[in-house]
DNA sequence: GATCAATGGTCTGTGGGCAGACCATTGACG
DNA sequence: CGTCAATGGTCTGCCCACAGACCATTGATC
């Protein structure tokens, strides 16, 4: 008898089995994944108030018993916390991911590295996508402004873990301003799927300060207008980031 | 008292305005939907056999009582038809979309106009990122001859729905042999979301000829391992479609 | 200080979706 | 020609999620 050997999915021949897709888990988890994330994400900024339950739950298109389940999960991880009545809520106590002190042993293999290698690859061609499309929009003012503040907020971090958190703010704000429900999406999904690898990005000074003139340049592109270099330097970055990550994944 | 305006969404000023997102629907509208696309995108072709119910519903991660409802619909549609018995099965008998002879009135607009738009634009940015990324596999011979079979049928199709068929199979199959399963999803929503606007393309022979060599150029690229190439084409057959539905959104 | 609006917390009945067992039908195969 | 494996069809009990009403708490506001 041979054991039973762990192969990757093998490439798919059939469109039927490339295209069908399961996607389905209960609401309460997807709900606690999906307000985690946004957490963990910078979404949702420290000490800033989560909408009302009731407001929150039609949002979220879940009804109210669920969703305050949800945060109770959240509670119990102590991302937030809660107080009752007028100008009470639930606030976000969160502060940024604990970042690793050394690489996981031995890498991610498997299908958990897999699915990590495809989020590399998936995220390298939405958040250019998403740059050079916010490069072509005529943006508003206080838009322009938004994005200029959320580069000056990663640009100013010093501590790793508050300049992984304002990372993520910003590459979601670039998304957003693609104007695109669909790109947004996209890019939320790649973010969340690697924000766990990207906690174990080496911190040097070199690779942030790298990453931050980036994202100096990737702006200024949007700002000014030039989709063809929002795109080529946001390329650059997702590759940057990939070249260090590249030995996590075995 | 005034009458209460139709505005598109106003572009989000808050992350947390564009990321959360509603997304949950019943599983068994969900799955008809799933299903249905699948049938009318051509990923089974007229005659093919579906798999067997126990074995579709895992795939999909539903109760084999819902997938059974969801193919009733189907059935009600016209689009499969279900024989019992060993050997049995159900069966498409989906021909191909009845091409619109008229430009809807007036055009799309509102929501559902911006819904497609939106959904333009994602195709934009995922479809020639497909592409490039199908360039740079190194493909198996079974692979490339699977794409050169699309490719054909594509071309060969003098019938203009059944060319509709052909040109939604060949353009999944691109993104299958990227081998990025987050693209092949964002790939297959995007066609999803363009299927009833492809449909009311003028099927001018012009249009299907110009459309046919871009299709030659991408998959030449893709075997060639030419990754920008295939990336430039596809963005320039993405546009070539985009103008010709411009008209329809309003 | 009294009021009350805004917010989180709780309860109840209903329905959808599920797992799993079992039934019915058909044709492939010996 | 008989068997039986493969497939669709049905039934039962269970649990999750929902809608909506109601309760409890707090602090703005007057």
């Amino acid at each position: 008898m041979t054991l039973p050997e762990v192969l990757p999915d093998p490439a798919p021949r059939r469109l039927s089995d490339a295209v069908l897709r399961s996607a389905t888990t209960n609401v309460f988890e997807s709900t606690v994944e999906q307000l985690a994330t946004a957490v963990r994400l910078g979404v949702f900024a420290r000490g800033e108030q989560l909408p009302p339950e009731r407001e929150l739950a039609e949002r979220l298109g879940v009804s109210r018993v669920t969703l305050r389940e949800a945060i109770a999960a959240l509670r119990d991880s102590g991302l937030v916390t809660t107080r009752r009545g007028r100008g009470g809520g639930t606030v976000v106590v969160y502060d940024g991911p604990q970042m690793a002190a050394e690489h996981p042993a031995g890498g991610i293999r498997g299908r958990r590295g897999a699915a990590l290698a495809d989020a590399l690859e998936f995220r390298r061609v939405v958040e250019p996508g998403a740059a050079a499309l916010a490069a072509r929009r005529s943006l508003a003012g206080d838009q322009r402004a938004w994005l200029r503040a959320t580069l000056h907020e990663t640009a100013a971090a010093t501590d790793p873990a508050v300049h992984r958190l304002a990372d993520s703010r910003l590459h979601l704000a670039v998304a957003t301003l693609s104007g695109s429900p669909m790109l947004i999406e996209a890019v939320t999904r790649a973010q969340a799927a690697l924000h766990e690898l990207l906690i174990a990005i080496p911190v040097l000074p070199l690779n942030i300060a790298h990453s931050d003139a980036q994202h100096q340049q990737i702006v200024d592109a949007i700002l000014g207008g030039d989709a063809e270099t929002a795109r080529v330097t946001m390329e650059e970055h997702c590759d940057a980031t990939s070249a260090l990550l590249r030995g996590l994944l075995g």
